[in-house]
DNA sequence: TTGTTATATTGCAATATTACGATAAAGAAA
DNA sequence: TTTCTTTATCGTAATATTGCAATATAACAA
């Protein structure tokens, strides 16, 4: 079909998916880390960083808001954009989970 | 075009972004929560424990191998999984050095 | 050998993503 | 007002992903 199955899952399984799959694309990440290498939230000049056309910078940015990454604020004609951390961290937590979980099984079977 | 231009972008940028897609589904959440459930290492009852049939629970566990975040051993007539910990940690340090990245910024215009 | 079980691969249809030109919307500057 | 600048959205084409039935492969059992 294509359309992936989320009903048949758990909505943090979802939710958990969802912020990678933002995450999961080189232009996102070049996003998050232009905007991480300036000292202050970036206003916008993405365009010109990226080999992209200001639709798809655009479009990307979207989704790195839907997915909370990032948040932005319209400051005067422009937009000022920054990470959200609490997300970060959250993904982040989440990893800490699996890689503890991992290291308690001793079983040395791989 | 619908192609993504990863010719314009970092190795490392790809790399990660390649990872971070990979997690970027629910089944596959689904599977590695799986798989850590476990005490050992898992042989291949996933698609009982799936709504997903043989064929596409096989493709998924291809996608996360192919990223490195499982490995998988055969053993008989049955295939072993287990997390890949070094790949996890990694992305977990590149999530670390964002979060610090940010921290340092203390503008508070977002 | 044949049969059974476990996993992988192939082929295909449905859907999603990526990218961009064109256009719209909204504030700033003239 | 008009024009410019900045960002968002629409429409569309190219490509990728998702899911599954069918089939292939591989190891064991009888």
């Amino acid at each position: 079909m294509g359309a992936s199955k989320s009903d048949f899952f758990t909505q943090q399984q979802n939710q958990t998916a969802e912020i990678f799959k933002a995450l999961g694309h080189p232009a996102r990440i070049a996003i998050i880390e232009h905007i991480l290498s300036m000292n202050s939230c970036i206003c916008g000049d993405l365009v010109d960083v990226l080999p992209l056309s200001q639709a798809t910078v655009s479009q990307h940015l979207r989704e790195l808001k839907n997915a909370n990454i990032i948040q932005g604020t319209i400051e005067g004609k422009g937009v000022c954009y920054c990470i959200n951390e609490e997300t970060i961290k959250q993904i982040k937590s989440i990893l800490e989970i699996y890689i503890e979980s991992s290291e308690k099984k001793n079983t040395g079977c791989c």
